[in-house]
DNA sequence: GCCATTTGGTTGCAATTGCAACCACAAAAT
DNA sequence: ATTTTGTGGTTGCAATTGCAACCAAATGGC
């Protein structure tokens, strides 16, 4: 039972809840705008890319994309049916299976992420120097925790 | 139609994205452990605790706390279920009510806050340089979009 | 080999969220 | 004053999420 934390610590917490906040909800707003998915499919496509033609078993993906298995099973369940995704059974090991994205998948990847990267753009490119934004990405850096590698 | 972002601003961008969710989930998962309300709530009773006896419209806290209004409308019913805040009708606005927390509230709020604190002195406050908080603070404060005052 | 335990993944059900339609009052237009 | 238009808030319904129970294969005793 220890003391509470200094204000600035407060601050600094709260700002950054407060501002991923304000992105999440203007990037779900643009995406929808755009008539596109929302923004966990992106993440998930992303992953998926990312890894090429070796694919992803489920819980690798819940891993990255902090996602929790069942919901990710149905998340995967709606991919699957648009086709964007293909689930394969696992040769090493006989109840996962092996996720692999299809070219329908990296497409839609590709016409999202230019809506995306404006939002980047607008809300954080264009508010802070390269400097900072360098200093940022460090700092945060620092925050993470390892999922390991 | 312009270029994609420099790939350090995708860098701060995802990281804290990721750092956000790390911390939310675990902020979750310490309540639920110590069998308390999810974070919504501290967030709402807190706003209504700040302001004290002048409590606020439901509009109000649904800008500090970036809810939605049905949504909000509906987190309301169940704090007032549990007794937590009540509903009075709004006197300059008819169809307004000023939301004020209540004895409970507080208490509940005081409950809370000791597991919340502990997990940003964790996830926050051990990570960092008093310095290094101190920057980030300003760094995340340059990014928020002002609610106007 | 045979049983207990763990792990990857799915499913049923309840709670929460998002959306659109709605009601009531307020503010603005004429 | 009367009619529009806007704003604060609620509600019904569909989609999503969380949770607990579950199945099947894998791992670890014995």
């Amino acid at each position: 039972m220890k003391t509470t934390p200094q204000q600035n610590t407060i601050t600094a917490w709260a700002r950054l809840l407060r501002t991923q906040g304000q992105w999440q909800a203007e990037v779900h707003r643009a995406l929808k705008t755009a008539d596109l998915p929302p923004l966990a499919w992106y993440d998930v496509l992303l992953e998926l890319h990312r890894v090429g033609d070796a694919g992803l078993r489920q819980y690798q993906i819940g891993e990255q994309t902090l996602l929790t298995k069942h919901n990710l099973s149905r998340l995967l369940d709606r991919l699957e049916n648009e086709a964007l995704v293909t689930r394969r059974e696992c040769p090493e090991d006989g109840r996962g299976n092996v996720v692999l994205i299809t070219a329908a998948g990296r497409r839609l990847l590709k016409k999202m992420w230019p809506v995306y990267g404006q939002v980047i753009r607008e809300r954080l490119e264009d508010k802070l120097t390269e400097q900072e934004i360098a200093t940022l990405a460090t700092l945060l850096g620092k925050l993470e925790n390892d999922t390991g590698a």
